[in-house]
DNA sequence: CTCTTATGTACTTTTTATTGTTACATAATA
DNA sequence: TATTATGTAACAATAAAAAGTACATAAGAG
């Protein structure tokens, strides 16, 4: 399976318009990330209702980020993208009424909701501008 | 995306395994799961070569348990199927070196990987009897 | 023996989710 | 008003997973 990153690149693209002066149009976000600018206004069309980011038209326009990195944490990101399956793994469907198929979906849906509550958590912690001081680190170490 | 069931599936024929006294052909197991026996057979090929359950051809043939529901975690059964993918989501290739992008691999890895570690420490921790338990007790309140 | 019933597996087809693309509308600026 | 952006619906292409087919092998029944 060939697995979702939009969280990933969403990330990436959020601390590039954080470096960033000049509104960044979707087209050179698409070459960034190596995609059509189409998928780019799609993916970023969550984070403008939530005002993480506003997009404007016209000559010099583009994306640009309207909060603090500080004020949006991973979980926001994650539920802007509007909150995409975490598991590659769910349960079939019971349709039989088969009680030895209802125990199972019992218990392995309590295990991977303990895994989904861990990371959504995790997530919640976790702010931009955690992921962004990652960055200048790796940046002093390789020296650019 | 469509998720991948067979932990479910497979949870799900050990215990009706557990229940028949007789093999169960791939025939008749492909029923239940609504499937082509050749699907079966593939997906219980992981378990023969771990020993916890046999095949046998020929009149009367079929698959039978050769363990104990007690001496088969979760996590057997999840890693005889070739430990499938965990997740849905997952990491960009980072090509190009960017740093921000090596930041928030970074970043996202280690939260995924605590959230994995907690799931397959809990898959260790339950074995087939215990879901076992949980039928009868489902099946006691249905008076089934 | 040989017929039937099973599994084993390589190969092929189908399905489906995602991604990418096109087309065209809207809006802002030079 | 020409150009450069975004917004979005509709459509096409792609690729990964699952299902199915065909045929080989093996075991037991008669």
């Amino acid at each position: 399976m060939k697995s979702d990153n939009r969280l990933w690149r969403t990330l990436h693209v959020l601390l590039h318009m954080h470096q960033s002066q000049e509104p960044m149009t979707s087209q050179a976000i698409g070459q960034m990330l190596n995609t059509n600018p189409v998928v780019v206004r799609r993916t970023m069309a969550g984070l403008r209702e939530r005002h993480y980011v506003q997009s404007e038209k016209g000559h010099g326009g583009g994306w640009r980020l309207t909060r603090k990195l500080e004020d949006i944490t991973l979980l926001e990101v994650y539920e802007a993208l509007g909150s995409p399956t975490l598991f590659a793994m769910g349960e079939a469907d019971d349709s039989q009424g088969c009680l030895v198929e209802a125990a199972v979906n019992q218990a392995l849906a309590e295990v991977m909701d303990q895994a989904r509550q861990l990371l959504l958590a995790r997530f919640a912690s976790i702010s931009l501008a955690e992921i962004d001081a990652d960055f200048e680190v790796l940046k002093e170490l390789r020296g650019c």
